[in-house]
RNA sequence: GGGGGAAUGGGCUAAUCUGGUAUGCUGCCAGCUUUGGGAGCUGGUGAUCUGAGUUCAAAUCUCAGUUCCCCCA
């Protein structure tokens, strides 16, 4: 890595995309990219973190089919017209031409809801929160870029129904709580929860809410986002529960989707540094490699202690790095790689009893005794993955700006801003800030105050606090 | 969606303007030597994106397609 990611991220994402083995461009098809082993070990770790947390919040796992037919797609307008254009389809089977042409999905919900149709009869069978893990197909039209923005992603998509308006809406701020402890706590990854305008909403949805983080560029990338449905689809599918008064009664939904390619592109541009990767301890497929350093006549009792210690460390993700390579060679392919921790051991700590640790995120050396040595790495692979998070929150809210009129604008962060309102009212507003800045109204903040000045592009008297950046 | 650039062994690249034997580095394989921050020597392996056209002759010129990158919407 020869690239700056804070002068030039565009190239520094390309090149260590490429350097670190993470994905193959060459497959042929536009978006549709090959993950490599070393970055799905990681995703795969990144679901699972993400599943044990949706299924502690009451979500049962489901599988659903992946082709959606065509008269399901579109029986919810607002639906049709978001996702459509966009859509994969399957016009022929074999020798056959379909009698009616099926989607690759695009998103599940008119999959799951025309099931949910059949399996809801009552109250008892409410709350119902069913997650499912898959990759969907959009036909972008935007530039693809790697695991950022590709026309076939990975995500988890969580599909809830409820008896109430309430329940609905509590369930919204679950979704906020679950990322929270995924992407903000175990990931280390910093966001902003907004509430989009009401021009910018899910295709369907009442509601949308995303939780926003930064790149380097100071652009803004959409994470997980959670919606609240209402009754449209209900509506739509005819999902109905007899309610206690004998009633039948439309449930309330909402979904949630966490695109786990995308928070794996965040992972690597928050954390990662000018020498390569660094992940946290706890989603790095190695957790700590062991590099070994020997003279002819040492070899054997190094390789022996170098055993003996990946033994000792076997509850973790470990390797004995024992390539014919020089020990230089084998320091840099590793920080390549982001792995978290290195263990050094050559003759001096083979007869000093000792080993040498070299933290990935701050280079530091140390040198401890054998005995500490499941103690050592269990404290300094939590230390590091305090210290990834403590310094991206702490970046994240270098890039916190606020501006009460246009000349105070910035594009390397968020911009918050009064302004006239996030109902359809505001679009004009909106529409001026994208054509003449390039900055997108991201939405507005749960606990922001209502504003005492202005709205910063028309003037009228400010409804609400916006944020404002360029965004990828 | 609009504009621009690019495509040569696995990766990077020279030759392309001015048509004629495809260069170097790296990787990979074998062997010898080597190991506390990207080791060395020797030998070997491997390429002109796809399709059409012009020509005695195409990596090179023309047209179309595909993919990648950058900028703009």
């Amino acid at each position: 890595m020869n690239i700056s990611k804070e002068e030039n991220f565009s190239e520094w994402y390309n090149e260590i995309i490429k350097e670190a083995d993470l994905c193959d461009l060459r497959y042929g098809i536009k978006g549709f990219v090959v993950i490599r082993p070393w970055a799905v070990k990681t995703i795969n770790l990144m679901f699972s973190f993400y599943e044990r947390m949706l299924e502690e919040y009451g979500h049962k796992p489901a599988i659903f089919p992946s082709l959606i037919p065509e008269h399901y797609l579109t029986k919810e307008s607002e639906h049709v017209e978001g996702f459509v254009p966009e859509c994969f389809w399957v016009t022929e089977a074999g020798q056959h031409q379909l009698k009616e042409r099926y989607a690759l999905r695009p998103t599940s919900e008119t999959a799951i809801y025309s099931m949910y149709n059949l399996w809801i009869k009552g109250k008892k069978d409410l709350p119902l929160k069913i997650y499912q893990r898959a990759q969907v197909w959009r036909y972008e039209t935007k530039a693809t870029k790697p695991f950022i923005r590709t026309r076939e992603f990975y995500w988890l998509e969580a599909h809830n129904c409820f008896a109430s308006k309430e329940e609905a809406e509590r369930q919204v701020l679950e979704d906020m709580e679950i990322t929270q402890k995924v992407v903000g706590d175990i990931f280390g990854i910093p966001f902003i929860f907004f509430k989009r305008p009401q021009w910018d909403k899910f295709a369907g949805a009442v509601n949308t809410y995303t939780a926003d983080t930064l790149m380097p560029d100071g652009r803004a990338l959409q994470l997980p986002s959670t919606h609240l449905l209402g009754q449209n689809f209900s509506r739509a599918f005819d999902v109905k529960f007899m309610d206690e008064d004998g009633k039948e009664r439309f449930v309330w939904q909402t979904c949630y989707g966490p695109g786990i390619s995308r928070i794996y592109a965040a992972l690597i541009a928050v954390h990662g540094d000018n020498k390569g990767l660094i992940l946290p301890f706890s989603l790095a497929p190695l957790q700590v490699v062991i590099v070994p350093i020997f003279k002819e006549e040492s070899k054997e009792a190094v390789l022996r202690r170098c055993d003996e210690v990946a033994e000792r460390l076997k509850g973790w993700r470990v390797c004995v790095d024992k390539s014919e390579r020089t020990p230089g060679y084998k320091f840099n392919y590793w920080e390549l790689k982001g792995v978290p921790l290195r263990i050094e051991i050559g003759p001096r700590d083979v007869a000093a009893n000792s080993f040498v640790l070299v933290r990935r995120d701050s280079g530091e050396k140390s040198s401890h005794s054998l005995e500490s040595l499941e103690e050592v790495v269990r404290r300094e692979g939590e230390a590091l993955d305090q210290r990834l998070k403590k310094r991206a929150q702490e970046w994240f809210a270098s890039r916190l700006f606020s501006a009460t009129s246009l000349d105070q604008l910035r594009f390397d962060g968020f911009v918050k801003v009064p302004f006239c309102s996030d109902t359809l009212e505001g679009k004009e507003c909106a529409e001026f800030l994208k054509e003449k800045y390039h900055l997108h109204v991201r939405g507005t903040v749960l606990k922001d105050k209502k504003p005492d000045g202005t709205c910063i592009v028309c003037g009228k008297s400010a409804g609400v606090y916006v944020y404002l950046s360029r965004q990828y």
